[in-house]
DNA sequence: TATGAATGAGCTTTCATTCAT
DNA sequence: AATGAATGAAAGCTCATTCAT
């Protein structure tokens, strides 16, 4: 049974959902041959569907591009937004707390390898416009990131002198390199933990 | 006293000159305006040279990018692998040659400003083949790194438990990260400093 | 009473009402717009109604744009037909009614603008079938008046080797000029009398 | 043998040239066809040349139709503007004066045919710059016959009180119809004559 | 009868590459 | 060896028209 507000715009749902089939087609394709090899016909041509149906749902080339990049920063912001740190009563909760972000992340990319291809090898370079939105994205996470450490300092968890700026984008950088890691592993799975792991004892006490 | 070779290419050392001016040029243009908006006759017209001309030196368009790619390469290469792990007698040596791997690198990427914008920003993308160049560029930072990592752990100045894999890409990662922010930062010889010590202090103790 | 034509197709009286409101938004829009940047979107969006519906009632676009001009070619038509030469006992009384006959066709082209514009401005370069029948209603038009004149010359109001043929042609000219200026005129009103002062006086005792 | 300024510029030369000869076969084209039914390709075809040659000449569609106006409107320019009104003794040699700078404009269209297809028929309706420009032309063509007509006023060769802005705009028609008429017509010569004659009588005494 | 989603022919324009000079 | 005029494949995009609902 449909609920009030799909039996009130059917029709826009139908082409809401539409605008999906579409969107999904231009992730395959994006992700398989990156911006400038994929033909707007190479999408509707995965759709059965002629290529000028697609411009009744997008303006042009890039906007398709961009809402695909913008569905998948969407999904990650999502996710880093509602995972604000809150009051922890141990340093061993606390660095639970800071695993469970970088988990959650990597879980993204993990449930779509698409979105990791598309952010990290096929975005970049397309558009101005679309670099530094990439780039808002990673600082996003980098002040998310800052945060959790400045409450760790405050709460003694941390050190006192902690570069927390510095260390966010590091440990940004650690995410993006263990994402894309764990893209190319065999085993994404086992990779997946091995990296949490690691990267725990790292942030816990170093190499040493 | 010419070498053998440059005897047998005395006519071609002008050629070999040409070519290198080509590619100079043909690296400003793509870290202005990246692979697909540079123009051959953008690159020959930098040097005020007909366009016909370009392919009396390359191949073609994905030739000289290619070209332009493994310059760079070379150039973080030959600094990676003069720098292979020497005998330490003392952890804090030890962590001083591990720093200096790093700031070497570093060093490459802040004499010129546009490697790392090509590399980082402008390769990805352009060409299925160049990507995987640019993930066997970073596995060899990972791998030399390793040994370092590997060498610390036999001569017992790091954990012996020490995931050394996971660890060397996770800390290309943060140098990527990092010369991704030195690029980006107003005063890049600070931020350089400030990178170096925070990565050191959380190589050497963590965050705690 | 309903005519007979009017029973016969008595429930083709709303199709018959509907293709008069379509042409109408479409003389509009082409008056805007011009044929060829008018699109049949534009014209049905005008009227609230969907585009596929247009093509009940026209056959096509060049078909809606030809039925916009013979409806502004018949309101002229039908005007200069029933103002065919009279008889007239004096000069002065002739010339009244050559004035009358050029104001008329001036009504038309004032009581509507988008006559003019779309004859003048729109109609030309868009179908060599339309440029002939643009220049046939000039003929009508020219051939009229030519029947005023030879009519003058016979009665003697005229000069008798008075060249009808020519002159009423340049005569039509000179309307086309004047229905321009007066489309232009910031002081519709003004100009149009402007110009029937001097034309009639032109025409009467020429310029010396 | 070569002239000093071709020797300088032979390269440019032959551009200039072969430019003169894409625009020859374009003004073919469009009096032909019209602008919309014309394509680059089928100009490029005329002169058996790949269509991508023409955007080395000219910057897009609408860049060589505006030059072929301009060429045909700077033709009639250069007609008008060295024939403006000069000194005349008696009424005769006023009315030759101005009957000699009709058949010179009337000259223009008849020496290339194609010139009053493609002003008269074709350019309207193509774009708004152009409109203003061909409106522009009109005007000035009516200006400098205005010039005439103040000349004549002055001079006492017509009369006083004189409508001459009005009587040149009217004139300006007329010119339009007569050189519409002789483009029609099958013996040019003949009928041009004809149109001198009566527009002639017209204007110095009148129709009565 | 009305609709508007779907279609694809058809156009303009770009630019890497070739090759005659 | 150097040039740059010529080329045409290739792609994005528009919109008149069709037709299933």
């Amino acid at each position: 049974m449909p609920t009030i507000k799909e039996q009130a715009s059917a029709g826009s749902d139908r082409a809401e959902q539409k605008r999906a089939e579409i969107l999904a087609a231009a992730m395959d394709a994006f992700a398989e041959n990156g911006y400038h090899a994929t033909k707007i016909s190479d999408i509707a041509g995965r759709l059965g569907m002629g290529h000028g149906t697609f411009y009744r749902y997008f303006e042009n080339k890039l906007d398709i591009f961009v809402s695909v990049i913008d569905l998948i920063i969407e999904k990650i912001t999502s996710i880093v937004e509602t995972d604000y740190p809150t009051a922890t009563n141990s340093a061993a909760e606390y660095h639970q707390q800071i695993i469970r972000l970088g988990e959650r992340i990597f879980q993204v990319f993990r449930a779509d390898m698409r979105f990791g291809t598309i952010l990290f090898y096929e975005a970049l370079g397309v558009d101005q416009a679309l670099n530094s939105k990439l780039e808002t994205m990673l600082d996003m996470i980098a002040m998310v990131t800052e945060l959790y450490f400045k409450n760790g300092v405050e709460k003694g968890f941390l050190r006192q002198d902690l570069d927390t700026l510095v260390l966010s984008k590091a440990i940004t950088g650690v995410l993006v390199a263990g994402v894309r890691d764990v893209l190319a592993a065999k085993d994404p799975e086992a990779t997946t933990k091995r990296w949490s792991k690691a990267i725990a004892g790292l942030m816990i006490g170093g190499m040493g």
